[in-house]
DNA sequence: CCTTCCACTTAGGAAAAAGGGC
DNA sequence: GCCCTTTTTCCTAAGTGGAAGG
């Protein structure tokens, strides 16, 4: 048959490059692999049949697992090729129309001059979003309609009356919301940080809140951008002469730079992974060429090495360091607080901004995760020969280090970095970027959002295409339609192609015939495709999902003739399918998906689970739980924390102990009653009363502690934070928060109210998602 | 088309700080 | 106040996806 040959030959072609790959297939663990929880073994095909119970161990159980975008689809849904038509595209028509948010080149010649970014400014003003009908942080800028295509209804972009008015009368509204902030927030938090930063003012008014204003431009990222460049790690210390680093029982005295890399390894013995290799190798490989001759010539081979005394000396240092007294903690603190102050912070539009991470990265060994193939290679210190500035030309440049210059100092402001250097380990760059709270990420943020909260408009009919793409004459058609299923019904990841010199793992594209396993029937259900990888950061995905008929018909169709090695999608790549996606729904690409999927996930599972008369702990048990749920769909798994059958045990004592208290509170009260009744008195009457009391705290205190642990319990390995920071709209928790008078600190810490107060300014209860 | 480069988001673990029981 | 646990913050690796280059 032409489908099957068609996808044979291209399979072929993927697997010639896989080949390359090969050799290092055979074993692919992760690093907690040895501790009693750690993450099974993974390979390829013949280790599966232990999976499953490693799939236990680590907590997540294929029954706890949640689907997103289950909800109404229709199993084997009849697919007629012959049917697919160009009314598919159009079918969203009833959607409302998108600015092509992504098809903007960011090329030097679109850039905004200034006067059209203050025209643009002024122009969207007013344009706010609005709960009711959100378009997010939208842009019009000339830029945009000159490049907008002929079937954008350029009426659309015009900041609407309607939702202008809508705008202003709900940020005037939340009157609840500004009084929480001041009692709460502001009360204590604020008074605490004003009397550590004295020449900070009045945060509220000196917070700039970006959001009531315009959106400004999607390619010009800033006008004006002054900082103080990066911060230096500093300089290396010279071990005293009484540390001593033996080589082949003799001790060496090294040169400054190898025992520099020598304190490296030496500050690592402790970790596992020095017993690894390739982590040896590489590091091995690495010190001695940038040891001196004579070393070199002295030094072969690691084993010979005794890091033992350097390990000691730092062990007691860091031992120092707990010690200090309180006086000496405070004079270190003050100290970073004044670096904070002096590079923490730059200048953008007139406004000052938290930067992200001002410190640049120290020297120091790589250790990626996973079976990383450059583990323990040296990670060179960066000097500002290698670093890039950006900032605006009117500003005053950073001065480097005395002594030294720059590597180049641009002002680019199509960009949002402001210093990047080549990262010596891939040859990639890395950046300086503001915090998650500056204006730049957050409207970002807000605008990832809303490109979710389309995708829920028009996600029926992308739906209704892959299930028809399900039947396509076209192999290709086929499995873009399994994987945007796969992607959409499991959260998976695009699954970018990767190069060779990093951890062999997978995503959705990029999934081999080996990392499913199909089941006719399994458990009692019908049609089971059985996952089991390596996603990004080396976490196992493991996974059995009951499918559709024809995804399993089509699967099967994918692995024959095929290697293990081989691509399970061959004829696909994220390219084309984020492409399809594209013109789904402008802006559309696969892990929008992630997002729409968590946070619908997140909204719907808050209305399950919270009830008006629930206490404040169950309700934030509740929340703990759609959030889990949406952990658990998104595989966002943490080890199981060092002491955690430890720290369940004694939690359990302590429900045994109020239990007993209980207990005897309640024979008292008993007692208390039959004295009541035999002599009433005053007396005996309040005593009563008291251990009615007594009785009713403990059980309050009980159901406290139980809920404490089922919470604990649940989250063994689930981490929760990555979804709550990446993947839902804040927006939903704001509105749930107020809606069920749960004080937003109790869900958010304060990193987490500073990355979402736009959120929190302008939500008020009613908001959906 | 494919490959590489670039910019940016998403990620888990380690270190530091805060909280809470004694 | 001290000690241990828990939470928060820091760190930087590892993804995604657009665009440039060949």
């Amino acid at each position: 048959m032409k489908l099957e040959m068609e996808g044979h030959e291209k399979s072929r072609a993927k697997h010639d490059r896989r080949e390359k790959k090969k050799s290092k297939h055979s074993s692919k663990d992760r690093g907690k692999d040895s501790e009693p929880n750690g993450k099974h073994k993974h390979s390829s095909k013949k280790t599966q049949p232990d999976s499953g119970e490693c799939k236990q161990e680590s907590g997540v159980s294929s029954g706890v697992r949640c689907e997103a975008g289950d909800a109404g689809m229709d199993v084997d849904a009849p697919a007629d090729p012959d049917e697919r038509s160009p009314h598919d595209r159009q079918q969203k028509s009833g959607a409302p129309e998108l600015i092509p948010l992504k098809t903007q080149s960011k090329s030097s010649k679109e850039r905004l001059n200034h006067k059209e970014k203050k025209e643009l400014n002024l122009k969207n003003q007013s344009n706010k979003d609005s709960n009711q009908e959100p378009d997010g942080p939208r842009v019009t800028s000339p830029t945009k309609l000159k490049k907008r295509r002929v079937k954008d209804e350029p009426d659309k972009d015009e900041p609407s009356g309607k939702k202008r008015k809508k705008q202003s009368s709900e940020n005037d509204k939340p009157e609840k919301s500004k009084k929480i902030k001041k009692e709460g927030d502001a009360g204590e938090e604020e008074k605490k940080e004003k009397g550590k930063k004295a020449d900070k003012k009045d945060e509220d008014s000196d917070k700039w809140k970006w959001w009531e204003e315009g959106k400004s431009s999607d390619s010009q990222k800033w006008s004006r951008l002054e900082h103080r460049g990066p911060y230096f790690a500093p300089e290396y210390e010279p071990l005293p002469d009484n540390v001593p680093f033996y080589y082949d029982g003799q001790p060496v005295k090294l040169s400054l730079a190898t025992e520099e890399i020598a304190t490296f390894y030496a500050k690592m013995l402790e970790h596992e992974y020095t017993s690894k290799e390739a982590f040896q190798n590489n590091f091995f490989t690495d010190w001695r060429e940038e040891m001196t001759k004579e070393e070199r010539k002295l030094i072969k081979t690691l084993s010979k090495c005794d890091f033992s005394h350097i390990h000691k000396y730092f062990v007691e240092k860091s031992e120092e360091r707990k010690n200090m007294t309180k006086e000496e903690k405070q004079v270190l603190k003050e100290e970073a607080n004044r670096l904070i102050e002096e590079y923490g912070y730059c200048l953008l539009d007139g406004h000052r901004e938290k930067i992200g991470n001002f410190k640049l990265e120290p020297p120091g060994l790589f250790r990626g995760r996973g079976e990383h193939p450059k583990m323990g290679k040296l990670k060179k210190r960066i000097q500002p020969e290698d670093v890039t500035i950006n900032c605006s030309e009117d500003s005053k440049i950073p001065e480097a280090p005395a002594g030294h210059k720059w590597k180049r100092v641009v002002h680019d402001n199509t960009v949002t970095w402001l210093a990047s250097w080549l990262e010596n380990i891939h040859g990639r760059l890395k950046y300086i970027m503001l915090n998650p709270s500056s204006k730049l990420k957050g409207e970002k943020d807000w605008q990832k959002y809303e490109t979710a909260r389309q995708l829920k408009v028009c996600v029926d009919g992308i739906r209704k295409q892959y299930k028809r793409d399900w039947t396509s004459r076209e192999m290709k058609s086929r499995q873009r339609g399994v994987a945007i299923y796969f992607i959409d019904k499991l959260a998976l990841r695009a699954g970018n192609e990767k190069d060779d010199e990093s951890a062999d793992t997978v995503g959705c594209c990029s999934l081999r015939v080996e990392h499913i396993t199909l089941h006719r029937r399994l458990d009692g259900l019908e049609h089971v495709v059985e996952f089991d990888f390596l996603g990004k950061d080396s976490i196992r995905y493991y996974n059995k999902v009951p499918v559709e008929k024809q995804v399993f018909k089509n699967l099967k169709l994918f692995i024959k003739h095929k290697d293990p090695e081989d691509d399970l999608f061959d004829r696909i790549t994220t390219v084309n399918l984020n492409k399809t996606l594209n013109e789904s729904m402008p802006g559309l690409t696969a892990k929008v998906f992630r997002t729409f999927n968590a946070s619908t996930t997140l909204q719907d599972q808050l209305n399950k689970l919270t009830k008006d008369d629930m206490t404040l702990e169950e309700k934030i048990l509740s929340y703990n739980r759609a959030n889990r749920a949406v952990a658990i769909l998104c595989n966002h798994q943490r080890a199981a924390p060092k002491t955690f059958e430890k720290s369940m045990q004694l939690l359990q004592e302590k429900i045994q102990k109020k239990k007993e208290q209980i207990e005897e509170a309640k024979k008292e009260l008993k007692e208390a009653k039959r004295a009541h009744k035999e002599a009433p008195s005053d007396k005996s009457k309040k005593l009563l009363e008291k251990k009615e009391k007594l009785v009713q705290r403990l059980c309050e205190q009980l159901k406290k502690l139980q809920l404490q642990e089922t919470d604990r319990e649940e989250n063994k390995v689930i981490a929760l934070g990555t979804s709550k920071l990446n993947y839902l709209d804040p927006r939903i928790t704001v509105a749930w928060c107020k809606k069920h008078n749960v004080p937003i600190e109790k869900i958010y810490n304060k990193t987490q109210r500073d990355k979402f107060t736009w959120a929190i300014h302008m939500t008020d209860e009613h908001f959906q998602f």
